[in-house]
RNA sequence: GCCGAUGUAGCUCAGUUGGCCAGAGCAGCUGAUUUGUAAUCAGCUGGUCGGGGGUUCGAAUCCCUCCAUCGGCUCCA
């Protein structure tokens, strides 16, 4: 007998190598037909995969992210199974569960497909998955697994056997279809109610872009139809919050194929919003120390030589500016820390002035492959509310405290509640692709991590995301369809002090080298504003949104109280204007709405004779009538109760 | 850059297998209407069908090429 603990604590006793399934039927039937996969001592397994000692015991339903994740893991073998009947001779590369769905990496040899064949894959998914097909576990030993697949004349599961080790392989087979996988699964394919396959793209094998490209095929399933419904919707709901859509209905900014792609053009009222986050962003600057600089858009080649940029960056950038002058070289500035190490250089600094803190909102130009660009998120040209600071060793981490300090309270203020803070690290193997001394980057590493508890975020560490010359701390935003953003960023760098040769002179009256921080609690302008852009819907908060308010005259009888309330309100300084088109009110309503206005004022024969307005509040409907006066008292105490 | 898709008026979209002067709604303009909390009515204007090249008696429609956009991949100082 072994003994079954289960998450609430109790314990339960049975035949050695029962499994998980049946466990779950000893519980209730109910159970046993909803659950879908388990974790045995943490570890998912397939639900006939029999026990055979002491166990902790947890049953996943489609609620958790386990069974999810085994669902979708399942729902790509049967994609597999249907593309191996439908396209005799197809080669598989791997095929994951991912966060929402799955997908397959495929080889078509000569055949592309096409969107249009997905409902063909989507309807032999169903009609496999009604014939109950179990998943089976089956041990091999690597010789075998190997000429299986050398049989098969599958080259990319050779490559993946080829790096197990013996002893540890795995296939599962569901009906004719056996895959090289670790699994778990599914009992079998009945629980695949419904499928959707969502699209097609390139994968480059392995990641790597000199590797054969594969077709890849997204899809999700789901354990009923009405859960797949739900989702469609939930998608074309995200999509409506898209950045690129509301920006061009809010006439915030625009590109021009003329003007040339990635370089985001802003409009009158999307730069005037920015420059109320500039605005925000300085008055916490100013308080927390820092001095702002302008530095050029350009800066000789030699500049980026010093910084190490040039060698590691140069051939991939946008190239150097030749003059009419002989010899002469500029680079568009792709970041502003070596101008900035200048400005540090313009004078002798001494222990006591550190640290120094510059800030600049620095337009920087980064060449982008073509395929990456992406609305305000990813482009060529942008903005970096960008700073960096210089101090002390002994400074470093109660700067880098206060610099975690601004970007939460910049999450605060603009409402960002989910966001994961990412420490990125060199990569554990590949080292040659940094700069710096070992040491010199175990500090830095250090610093971040002791910052970051200190502060209590929850941080996720990942290996090789660092930069090339420094380990950082990033706050990722997700998008409206869920694609994770770097807005904030935190970089510990001692390599530019050293090769700008940055000194200061300390109290023993030697010279020393400051450690320099790079942060811009934003990221960028341009990302910042999208990523704020779908996640309010464009309606912004009242401090920062364009338009605060419309008056809608009731008619044109009353354009001149209309043009008297909205002067009133323009010099109290809020942003006030007036529909005085010849429409219908229903119809300057709905409009006004629509564009995401948070208060329309109507006024009519009642509210001229009275020095009245009448409040409608977006999406809440008429708020009644108050006085001039006190709708102002409630802007402004809206406003000041926003940025508190 | 790579794989796949898309590109018709300012915006959202129709345009059957190549064939009458390329259509609609919204926006804009003109006029009527003077409106009380999410769409008043009528008329008009507006398009080298992304650019270029080709096939054809004839191209928005077929082919080539370039550009841009979308979804991914790779990349992201």
């Amino acid at each position: 007998m072994i003994n079954i603990t289960f998450p609430d604590g109790s314990v339960r006793s049975y035949n050695e190598g029962i499994t998980p399934y049946e466990i779950a039927q000893s519980i209730s039937p109910r159970l046993a037909a909803d659950v879908l996969a388990a974790s045995v001592d943490g570890q998912v397994y397939d639900l006939d995969r029999p026990v055979n000692k002491d166990a902790s015991l947890k049953l996943h339903k489609w609620e958790d992210q386990e069974a999810k994740q085994t669902f979708w893991h399942s729902s790509s073998h049967l994609m597999a199974e249907a593309l191996q009947i439908l396209y005799p001779g197809i080669k598989f590369g791997i095929g994951p569960a991912i966060e929402t769905g799955f997908y397959y990496d495929v080889d078509l040899g000569d055949r592309t497909l096409v969107e249009a064949d997905l409902k063909k894959i989507e309807d032999k998914m169903i009609e496999l998955a009604r014939e109950k097909q179990p998943f089976v576990r089956k041990d091999i030993s690597k010789a075998e697994a190997m000429a299986t697949y050398t049989e098969k004349g599958d080259q990319y599961k050779c490559e993946l056997i080829n790096d197990l080790e013996d002893g540890t392989i795995t296939f599962y087979t569901t009906g004719s279809f056996t895959d090289l996988c670790r699994g778990p699964h599914l009992r079998d394919t009945s629980v695949i109610k419904a499928v959707k396959l969502t699209s097609i793209a390139g994968a480059y094998w392995r990641g790597n872009e000199k590797n054969k490209m594969l077709t890849r095929i997204y899809g999700v399933t789901f354990p009923k139809k009405s859960l797949l419904d739900e989702y469609l919707a939930m998608m074309e709901e995200a999509k409506k919050r898209d950045h690129r859509k509301i920006g061009k209905e809010m006439e915030l900014f625009t590109f021009s194929q003329r003007v040339g792609a990635g370089l985001p053009m802003w409009l009158p009222k999307g730069a005037e919003l920015r420059g109320r986050l500039e605005a925000f962003l300085k008055k916490v600057q100013k308080a927390y120390g820092y001095l702002p600089v302008i530095s050029p858009h350009i800066g000789q080649k030699e500049l980026y030589v010093t910084s190490g940029h040039y060698a590691k960056y140069g051939a991939d950038s946008f190239q150097p500016i030749h003059t009419p002058q002989e010899g002469e070289e500029f680079l568009l500035k792709p970041m502003n820390c070596p101008h900035h190490c200048e400005i540090y250089k313009s004078k002798p600094r001494s222990y006591k002035d550190l640290p120094v803190r510059l800030a600049e909102f620095g337009t920087v130009y980064r060449y982008e492959q073509s395929g990456e660009l992406h609305g305000l998120t990813r482009v060529r040209g942008f903005t970096q509310d960008d700073a960096h600071i210089f101090c002390r060793p002994d400074q470093l981490k109660e700067e880098f405290c206060k610099v975690i300090d601004i970007v939460l309270y910049i999450f605060k203020t603009l409402n960002f509640p989910e966001f994961t803070a990412q420490i990125s690290l060199r990569d554990k193997v590949n080292r040659e692709k940094y700069i710096g001394t070992d040491e010199n980057w175990e500090k830095a590493e250090n610093a971040i991590i002791e910052a970051s508890a200190e502060k209590g975020l929850n941080t996720v560490v990942e290996y090789g995301e660092a930069a090339f010359y420094g380990p950082k701390l990033d706050f990722m935003v997700r998008d409206a369809i869920g694609r994770k953003w770097q807005l904030g960023t935190i970089q510990v760098d001692y390599n530019l002090p050293e090769r700008f040769e940055l000194e200061y002179i300390g109290a023993d009256d030697k010279k020393h080298r400051p450690i320099m921080i790079h942060r811009a609690p934003f990221g960028s302008m341009e990302r910042f504003v999208a990523v704020l852009i779908e996640h309010t819907g464009g309606k912004f908060p009242l401090w920062l949104t364009p338009d605060q308010v419309v008056v809608l005259p009731v008619s044109e009888k009353y354009n001149d109280y209309a043009k008297k309330v909205c002067e009133l309100l323009n010099n109290y300084d809020i942003r006030a204007s007036i529909d005085d088109r010849n429409e219908t009110i229903g119809k300057k309503i709905r409009e006004n709405e629509l564009k995401r206005i948070p208060f329309l004022l109507i006024v009519g024969e009642k509210e001229a004779e009275s020095n009245l307005v009448s409040v409608r509040r977006q999406g809440q409907g008429d708020q009644g009538q108050m006085n001039v006066e006190d709708f102002v008292a409630l802007v402004n105490d809206e406003v000041k109760k926003e940025l508190n």
